[in-house]
RNA sequence: GGGCGUUUAGCUCAGUGGUAGAGCGUUUCAUUGACAUUGAAAAGGUCAGAGGUUCAAUCCCUCUAACGCCCACCA
């Protein structure tokens, strides 16, 4: 193809054409290209793993900065030989798509539970076919090159067989277990979430001080608490065993009002002294740390809540109402029964679902965990040992300080949209009718699909890759395999390995590089790398890159509900891929940026600058000759010298900073060389050398060389103005991507 | 409550132990032959504040202030 070599420079057109003849000629695929034969390195890999965008995704600036970045690093390698794979894939993003699939389902005035699962599953994967690729689409106009043809779905088949696998093994190894604990659960969403998976927002509310009368009559104790409506579910009150004010009390009971129940108080070293009145009612059912108060004092966990976030029947007259509701009626009926202290105004943090915002609701339930201490433990050894880096530095201690203090993962979540456990009950469990510890109240609600009673109840499963033919428990039964579904973040954390095929795994595991923006670290990174170590035996990678995060020109947050987002499309569509690729990279110094529009006008200037100097270099020469490399460059004029030693300069200078993820100085370097060196200063002073016989050959060969040359090194950057160069230049089909560095 | 980061030209940001830089903007001039998505030049900053180390600090140290982010089971 031959773009318009007439001016200016016309992304619009030019850039889907020279997409369309990369993939055309398979390069992407590492498997097709070229073995350099000039290179007498042996080949090795370069791989980069695409940081799964959410099928429910569309572009932004984020991706944008991620893949601009990972786009020079391969773009860089491939030209210098190395067998290059940059893996691509979406992510099935459980609760995100649920969310987004039951947001549209309550437009046409329905719920997931009016569908049933199987019909609702289907839903969501029509939805993917319809909206899933968008993203991938998007990409491509980027100037993207991964290899589409190995692009994989975290709910592909082979992708799944090594979900469930992974259970099984960890299941297998004694670090998967089943258990009832009180976990943050969204009751919105109707499922279990892991702490990271939480936003914290400040909320104004009041410290309430109550007085809990002791059982002898001997006085009474004041606690402190945000949420008096859990009161009723106290089962014990806990005071620090330092604390001389209580001293006399520990292990007397008191009798909790509103109730007629007794509870004890004891004595535990997570009691702060300082606050409040250093006395903690302990509520196990509905918040985490007093569950763990409870475990240790062997405390009764009574649920008050339900898992619609609602009170339930134990919580008596204020059954089936909201929390907050309960919460004004009790604190009302304890001032009235002369309970309440005081109350103060106060400021605290309420945990909110991620995905949909709703307020988290602790509940006790059946769950099921990966044990972490083995795992941290590889991944803490990983990256002190330096096998795996992490940049920029500061970083690493973020990522060693959750290794260090981590819990156990919970993994299972009661949604439909994902990879159910590999978990089958015996049909035939007599299970008891009697109430279960879980007061969880399943019966009347429509959301009975969450966590089965039957299957919270059931004590005779088997874990297993295959769906079992018979039950080994009553011999007959036709097992059912458990409701629940893995957390995404189990599945993405294979990403490097189950993204692969078993050829590919042997071929491509490990990679190289992984970009991200630092929320992802431990969400993603750190999994990855245990992940990584606990199934292929080596890091999944050498480099995570943790890169600024872009916000407003002022300093916000770019998001969708605020209306501060900016879409990088319109850029790409107005003023081109390189324009919007040179915009990112331009202002990615590390720290967060603050975007500004004019760096995309940079960035059109710049590829127009390209564009207009090459016009006039090939004009010059007449008949271009891609390469001339056999004849040596003879510099005749201190100019001429001059500027082959700023170009061998500031190639070694690009290499340099592309190997250390110093995007924004290689490229403000070229831009520097390009546009002052070369244009302001040879290529004027060549008009001049031109009018004189003696220098002209010698002039031609060097604009000729220091042009090509800088295409390539321009190429990573800003692939499409200079491959469409490249195309003007050669006729025999050779593409700049694949020319050697 | 811990940890981290930022504070440099009107705006967005680089940078260095020794006359302060870029992009955009502003001003002046130039130019129809690669490019007005241009060229040449200029104006504009006591490098957040205070103290310290040093012959010398925007850069190192301490403190202060403002802003931002992450982590945390103070109810």
């Amino acid at each position: 193809m031959n773009a318009d070599f007439s001016k200016p420079y016309d992304p619009k057109t030019t850039e889907p054409e020279i997409y369309q003849k990369w993939l055309d000629s398979g390069y992407f695929n590492p498997d097709n290209l070229p073995v350099n034969k000039n290179s007498r390195l042996k080949i090795k890999n370069y791989v980069v793993y695409m940081p799964l965008p959410n099928v429910t995704g569309t572009l932004h600036m984020g991706h944008a900065l991620d893949n601009t970045g990972s786009d020079i690093l391969i773009r860089y390698h491939r030209m210098k030989g190395f067998r290059t794979l940059w893996l691509p894939g979406t992510d099935h993003a459980g609760i995100a798509t649920q969310y987004k699939v039951e947001k549209e389902l309550k437009k046409e005035g329905i719920s997931r539970f009016d569908l049933g699962r199987e019909k609702f599953i289907e839903r969501v994967w029509k939805w993917k076919e319809e909206y899933g690729g968008i993203i991938t689409e998007q990409l491509k106009k980027l100037g993207v090159s991964a290899d589409w043809s190995r692009s994989r779905f975290t709910l592909d088949k082979s992708y799944a067989r090594d979900v469930i696998s992974a259970f099984v093994h960890y299941y297998e190894k004694g670090w998967i277990y089943r258990g009832f604990r009180t976990v943050n659960w969204c009751p919105r969403c109707g499922t279990s979430l892991s702490e990271l998976e939480l936003e914290h927002k400040e909320e104004k509310s009041f410290l309430w001080y109550i007085k809990y009368p002791l059982s002898d009559g001997s006085g009474s104790v004041t606690v402190a608490t945000t949420r008096p409506e859990t009161m009723l579910g106290d089962t014990a009150v806990a005071v620090n065993p330092k604390d001389k004010r209580y001293s006399s009390i520990v292990g007397k009971k008191i009798r909790l009002p509103l109730s007629d129940r007794e509870i004890p108080i004891v004595a535990d070293l997570k009691i702060d002294l300082n606050f409040g009145t250093g006395a903690l009612k302990v509520t196990p059912a509905h918040d985490i740390t007093d569950f763990e108060i409870g475990q240790r004092h062997k405390l009764e966990t009574i649920s008050v809540i339900d898992e619609r976030g609602k009170m339930n029947a134990k919580a008596g007259e204020y059954a089936g109402m909201k929390t907050d509701e309960a919460r004004i009626l009790i604190v009302q009926k304890l001032k009235d029964f002369g309970f309440l202290e005081k109350e103060e105004p106060y400021m605290h943090n309420v945990s909110t679902c991620e995905r949909c915002g709703h307020v988290i609701e602790p509940i006790p339930s059946t769950q099921w965990f990966l044990k972490m201490d083995k795992l941290a433990e590889k991944a803490l050894k990983a990256v002190k040992s330096k096998e795996t880096k992490i940049q920029p530095k500061n970083f690493q201690k973020v990522y060693l300080d959750w290794l260090l203090n981590i819990r156990d993962w919970t993994i299972s979540r009661q949604l439909w949209w994902g990879h159910q456990l590999p978990v089958y009950f015996c049909k035939q469990e007599e299970v008891s009718n009697e109430e279960s510890q879980m007061s969880i109240g399943v019966k009347e609600s429509k959301a009975s699909d969450i966590n089965s009673k039957f299957e919270i109840q059931s004590s005779k499963f088997i874990v297993s890759a295959e769906k079992p033919k018979t039950c080994p428990f009553c011999k007959h039964c036709e097992m059912i395999q458990s409701t629940d579904v893995l957390d995404t973040w189990f599945s993405s954390a294979l990403w490097p390995f189950a993204g692969l095929s078993d050829d590919d795994k042997k071929k491509y595991y490990p990679g190289n590089f992984v970009s991200n923006a630092r929320e992802i670290l431990n969400l993603w990174d750190t999994r990855m790398i245990f992940s990584g170590i606990e199934f292929m035996g080596e890091v999944p990678f050498k480099d995570v890159f943790i890169h600024g995060t872009i916000l407003t020109k002022d300093g916000k947050r770019m998001s969708k509900s605020l209306g501060t987002g900016i879409d990088p499309l319109n850029y790409i569509n107005q003023y081109g891929a390189d324009a919007t690729r040179f915009a990112v990279i331009w202002q990615a110094n590390g720290q967060d940026i603050r975007w500004d529009e004019a760096a995309v006008m940079a960035g059109r200037k710049f590829s127009n600058k390209i564009w207009n100097a090459s016009r006039f270099v090939l004009e010059q020469i007449g008949n271009p000759k891609s390469e001339n490399k056999s004849s040596k460059l003879i510099p005749e004029t201190a100019a001429d010298e001059e500027i082959i030693g700023k170009l061998t300069k500031i190639k070694k200078q690009t290499e340099t900073l592309i190997e250390q993820f110093e995007f924004a100085k290689a490229l403000q370097g070229l831009y520097d060389f390009f546009w002052h060196d070369f244009c302001d200063k040879y290529l004027e002073e060549s008009k001049k050398q031109l009018t004189d016989e003696k220098n002209k050959e010698s002039t031609l060969k060097i604009l000729n060389a220091v042009l090509l040359e800088s295409l390539k090194i321009i190429h990573p950057f800003l692939p499409f103005v200079t491959e469409a160069i490249y195309q003007n230049i050669d006729k025999e089909g050779e593409i700049l991507m694949v020319s050697e560095w």
